[in-house]
DNA sequence: TTAAATTTTTAGTCTTACCTAAAAATATTT
DNA sequence: AAATATTTTTAGGTAAGACTAAAAATTTAA
């Protein structure tokens, strides 16, 4: 048995390594889960003993594939129940993620299956992050970030990096949404700031921004 | 805040003595959260410090008007999360019990309020339990046991005392469900058992399952 | 290639929620 | 009204998952 604690160590691994494949540090997964690197350590041997991760002292961990599975299996839920707050529960994109961090430790392959028809199996979740299949497994994301983009292009706003609320709510201000056609129009080497055109408006968005908004082309 | 195991506690004592109201003794919680009266004794003492229980050393526990609300608000939970895991997740009325158990400590107000309208505002669950609102209130059950129906009467099956997923599985397998008509022809005095008819089949059942099977009439 | 800085691990505590065994209080029988 | 049985509480312990402080290993800088 997997207890919540450990899913929640599992997930940081994943997310932080290239899915869990890349050696990753102590610190950065205490960062992660809002822990001291003290108690990563303490976890990180128990999830090795469960042969969930792989661990030898001072070398970093990184998932095997019965952890990578694992890991992928809490973030299936978690996009599942958010598209199912969205879609369904008239959440909006900015609220979903605290209640999803909850739902996704619900254990029940019934319910994440039964869940997962229910919503006409989605691809992706509401902020555009790909959701992994039974087998853990998702297409890769193919969207390149609109600061990538040269001026005179477009795309569809397919997936925002930072799905903070404080940065969703910034474009649900600026009247941005998943789906919106975007063109560059220019770019401005002081700041590098970008001036983007989207169906009813002109506008000029930071670096920071233009470094978390990906369009597929 | 209140702790899962908190949670579970409280519906313990909500459950036992009608409401909360009753003072329930310290074995009947260890027997109903599967504990041992020790581990009660030091739960109740951390309830009553919270507020949420009335509790002198000896006497047994009941619930304040806080914990009253707080044991009503996890039972609201609980059976919203049955009625959707069946009417929109093909659950059957035995599976439910034990997902609704982790649903149910999801903390979220909008979540539990968006799901009550998503449902369409149930006033009771898959067994025939009622569904307590915001408030913690619900309608009396007025229901009654089809062993204290009288030979010519008869009644909408409405509620089921049991709901453990053998005796719903017995149901099941006998063909009757929530919303049958069931007629009572004749009382056994031999063995307390009683013939009932419904539309589709005349049988006999055993004092044991009259006991559980409620009519409003 | 040492010395200094940083990262990681270990050692020792704390809290929550359990447990067993024994003591204390209450209830039931003779 | 004792004696006995039952229930409840207390005392002392354990495991999970966190923490701080100090030691050890590794990395970076001089
Ligand atoms: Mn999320
Ligand atoms: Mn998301
Ligand atoms: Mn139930
Ligand atoms: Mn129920």
């Amino acid at each position: 048995m997997v207890t919540l604690s450990e899913e929640n160590y599992l997930k940081a691994i994943y997310h932080l390594g290239k899915q869990g494949t890349l050696s990753v540090s102590t610190n950065a997964i205490a960062e992660k889960v809002s822990s001291k690197a003290s108690s990563v350590t303490d976890m990180i041997k128990k999830l090795a003993d469960k042969n969930l991760a792989n661990y030898t002292r001072y070398q970093g961990v990184s998932l095997t594939n019965e952890g990578r599975l694992a890991a992928a299996l809490v973030i299936r839920k978690h996009r599942l129940w958010e598209v199912f707050l969205v879609n369904k529960l008239n959440f909006s994109w900015d609220e979903v993620h605290e209640v999803a961090e909850q739902l996704e430790h619900v254990k029940s392959l019934k319910l994440v299956n039964e869940l997962d028809a229910f919503l006409e199996f989605p691809t992706h979740d509401p902020h555009g992050d790909p959701i992994p299949d039974k087998n853990g497994n998702h297409s890769p994301i193919k969207s390149i970030s609109i600061f990538d983009i040269d001026a005179g292009n477009q795309g569809i706003l397919s997936f925002v990096k930072d799905s903070t609320d404080v940065f969703l709510k910034y474009l649900n201000k600026n009247k941005l949404a998943l789906g919106d056609t975007i063109k560059v129009l220019d770019f401005e080497p002081f700041d590098n700031s970008l001036t983007i055109e989207t169906k009813s408006q002109k506008m000029i968005i930071s670096k920071e921004v233009a470094q978390n908004l990906y369009l597929s082309i």
